[in-house]
DNA sequence: TAACTGTACATTGTTGACAATCACTATGGA
DNA sequence: TCCATAGTGATTGTCAACAATGTACAGTTA
């Protein structure tokens, strides 16, 4: 009976700000609303047939998630990477991602650590699959750490990777497709960091977690130091 | 000085959602608005002599720097510190703050570095006239804190830290009056980190804060747990 | 008495109009 | 030609009224 009143929740009953809240955030990470784009707010406010005050609640809350930038009486504009910035990231990412694992080797329960061997598996298959698509494993990955991130049951730290930083990240790898280049390597260090947690050793996982993220940052810089000195 | 300049920006060409976000903030952080206080929209914006509109503006952002949580259509209440999500907060801080200390021995420029040893001085003075008082002490530390991890130079970390974390810290530590048991040993902890950034030794740096920061947590848990103890 | 139901009230969500501010252009002067 | 400045248009900030939702209370029934 609860139930009944509250399946409804799917989507009838929330607010007009998050709905819009959504549909923005994934134009902006597939691209569709590109770096540094100028938000005009009636405009978007046209576009998704709602008022300008719901608009705002949305962009506020981007703004948090760190997808735009305000400034008062000016505007807001789609965040655009910065390389420096972006390395700034993955070393944030480096030190709270490890910490996570380590965490995780720690907390989760015995079924949190079958669904993660789960899901691992499912990655196998699927990159057995499709090789050099890579689309579906970048979204595979980001379900592998979040599941660790949520593993470690550190509300704080839960909240700070997930709400304030991956948003940004789910952008990058999205418009960059960051592990087109490495993805056997990528789910090799995965199942190391999985038998890390699994025997709970949980200075093991830290630094696996590390490393993995290590390395994925150093093929991004490779990368966009690359494509940046081609466009010039 | 640059309080200075901090003073006039209040009153200048801000908006009015800004100013306004900055008396609630204190005004949580200082108690006025307890734990767990329902916000009344109309209220507030009431008080303040405001509409809703940028009152819940304010609120947007006030959720965003976890200083409020909010349910659709029920309402924002001021958050209410749980004993053990403080505690995971400390152990992200150790971690972060740490990371914020290595990379400040660095990157810090020598200038830099000049301030926050004349900050130190300050300290040592005013901590010799005051000994009990430990609202100015806090406040100071809270500088220090700020400069060395403005000084991490990483923009990643310094979001995190001062944005979408430190608020929160604040509100703690105003209340709970943190650091009036320990406050010479913090200060030789503080001069010792200090040393260690003067010395560009950023391994030994980032040691040094993480065990300042995790002995402050254990204070502050025995503090609690006595309290709580107490209350029931 | 306890639980359920429906109604009335209070609060939040949403809207469109109005005011304040900024960006751009053109005009004038040096 | 260049710079400064004032005017114009567009955009954001603010407001007050309206709609939708949740909450509390009273009344009814088992």
């Amino acid at each position: 009976m609860s139930q009944a009143s509250k399946k409804s929740a799917t989507k009838a009953t929330t607010t007009l700000a998050d709905q819009v809240l959504t549909k923005i955030q994934t134009a902006i990470i597939k691209g569709d609303l590109p770096h540094g784009t100028k938000i005009n707010e009636q405009e978007l406010a046209a576009t998704y047939g709602i008022s300008r005050g719901p608009l705002r609640e949305a962009i506020s809350r981007l703004e948090s998630q760190k997808l735009i930038e305000r400034i008062p009486h000016v505007g807001a504009r789609v965040v655009s990477l910065d390389i420096n910035e972006l390395v700034d990231l993955f070393k944030v990412r480096e030190v709270l991602e490890g910490m996570a694992a380590r965490l995780a080797a720690e907390n989760m329960t015995d079924q949190d650590i079958t669904e993660l061997t789960a899901l691992l598996e499912k990655h196998e298959q699927s990159e057995q699959l499709q090789q050099g698509e890579s689309y579906y494993q970048d979204e595979g990955d980001l379900d592998f750490h979040y599941l660790i991130i949520t593993g470690s049951k550190n509300k704080t730290l839960i909240n700070t990777l997930t709400i304030d930083l991956y948003h940004i990240i789910r952008m990058y790898r999205f418009q960059c497709s960051a592990e087109t280049t490495r993805p056997k390597k990528a789910f090799k260090e995965h199942r190391r960091i999985i038998e890390a947690i699994q025997s709970r050793d949980g200075e093991l996982a830290e630094l696996l977690m590390k490393r993995h993220i290590s390395a994925a940052r150093i093929n991004t810089e490779q990368r966009l130091t690359a494509l940046s000195s081609v466009e010039q």
